[in-house]
DNA sequence: GGTTTTATGTCAGTCTTGTTGACTTTCCAA
DNA sequence: TTGGAAAGTCAACAAGACTGACATAAAACC
C-alpha cells in the first residue's frame, strides 16, 4: 500500500528485490518458515509436558556448558524470573545441574546431565532433520544467502551472542 | 553431540554445509533472527496495547482482503477462541470491519477499516525497514538463497498458503 | 421438510510463559 | 566494615495459547 512500490526508486539497476512486495513475501516466508522450524521439537516437547523456553534453555546450556544464569538471560531475552522457572522444573526432573560458581559463588554454572544430553539429542535430531532436507534441496549457495540474511537482521548485541557460538568459520 | 558429525559421511563433495555443527548454528540463526524480525513491530504494538496476534491478524487480512476466518484460521494456525479473542478487540477497536458473507451467509469477511491500514502501514514500514536492510546488505543472490531454504523448511500445507499470497512470482 | 453439517461466536477453565516486586546471599569497594 | 551492586530465588499476576461444551444461523443433503 501506501505511495510508492520501490523503497528508494530504482535506478535502472536490478533493485526489485527490495520492492515493498518483495519484503513483504519475506517477512511472511520467516512466519511461516518460523512455524515448521519448531513444529518437530515441539511435538517432542509436548510429550514431555514441557514448552518451548524449556528446549531454548537446554539447547544453548548444551552449546556453553557451564554457562551462567546471566548470560542465559542475555541470549534467551527474558526475564530472570522467567528463567528460573523453567531452570527449577529442568533441575528437578534431573536434566539440568546447577553448580555454585567457583570463582564467584553468586553464579551458578548449568550443565545437561547425561538424560538432558540424551533429551537434547532427541530434540536436536528432530530439528537438524528438517534443516537438513531444507538446505539439502536448497543447495550450499541457497544455504550461504539464508546466513547471510539471517545474520543482517539479527539485533547487534544478539548478533555477537551468535558469533561467539562454536564453529562461527575460521 | 551423538557420535558422527556429518549427516550421511560427506563422499568427498562439498557436503560440508550439511554438517550437525553447521545445522546448528542454521537453527541458532533462525532463533536469534527471528527476535530481530519481530522486535521493531513488537515495540509498536505495546505502545497501543496490542501483542503478535493481533499484528499476525492485521497483516493477513490486509494482504487478503474479505477473507474468512476459517481461512485465517488456516493460515495463522490457532483455534478459533484464540483468534476470536483477537478479533473482536479490533473490530471494538475499529481497526477491523467483519461483513456477512453474500455467497454464504454463516460466513464473514474481513477487511480492514482505514485506521486499520494505517495501523497496518505503521508495524509494516517497521519491519519492512530491517527487512530491507538485510536484504541490501546481504544482496540479490543471498535473499534469493534465503527465500529458497524458507520456502523448503516450511510444511507442505502452509507453503501452499504462502504461494497463494500476492507475488509469489510470475 | 427434516436432519446433518458447516461457519462462526461465546463461556469457562487450564497451561505456558511472560511480567513486576520483594527478598536472600554474595561480592566488592569506599 | 558497611553499604551498594550483582546473582539468583520466591510469589503473585497478566497475556495469550489451549480444550471442551454449547448456541445460532445457514447451507447441504436426503
Amino acid at each position: 500500500m501506501a505511495e510508492g512500490s520501490g523503497s528508494s526508486g530504482q535506478r535502472g539497476e536490478d533493485l526489485l528485490f527490495l520492492t515493498d512486495e518483495q519484503l513483504r513475501k519475506g517477512i511472511e516466508a520467516m512466519f511461516f518458515a518460523y512455524r515448521g522450524f519448531t513444529a518437530d521439537p515441539d511435538r517432542i516437547l509436548e510429550k514431555h509436558g514441557y514448552g518451548r523456553a524449556h528446549h531454548r534453555a537446554i539447547h544453548f546450556i548444551n552449546r556453553s556448558p557451564g554457562t551462567t544464569v546471566n548470560n542465559l538471560l542475555d541470549i534467551l531475552g527474558v526475564t530472570k524470573q522467567s528463567l528460573n522457572r523453567v531452570l527449577r522444573t529442568l533441575i528437578e526432573d534431573g536434566l539440568v545441574e546447577s553448580r555454585v560458581g567457583t570463582r564467584d559463588k553468586r553464579e551458578r554454572n548449568l550443565f545437561l546431565t547425561e538424560s538432558g544430553r540424551a533429551f537434547e539429542e532427541e530434540l536436536s535430531r528432530a530439528q537438524r532433520a528438517r534443516m537438513r532436507a531444507a538446505y539439502r534441496s536448497a543447495g550450499p549457495e541457497a544455504v550461504a544467502g539464508f546466513r547471510k540474511v539471517l545474520e543482517s537482521m539479527m539485533d547487534a548485541d544478539l548478533r555477537r551472542h551468535f558469533n561467539k557460538l562454536k564453529d562461527s568459520g575460521p
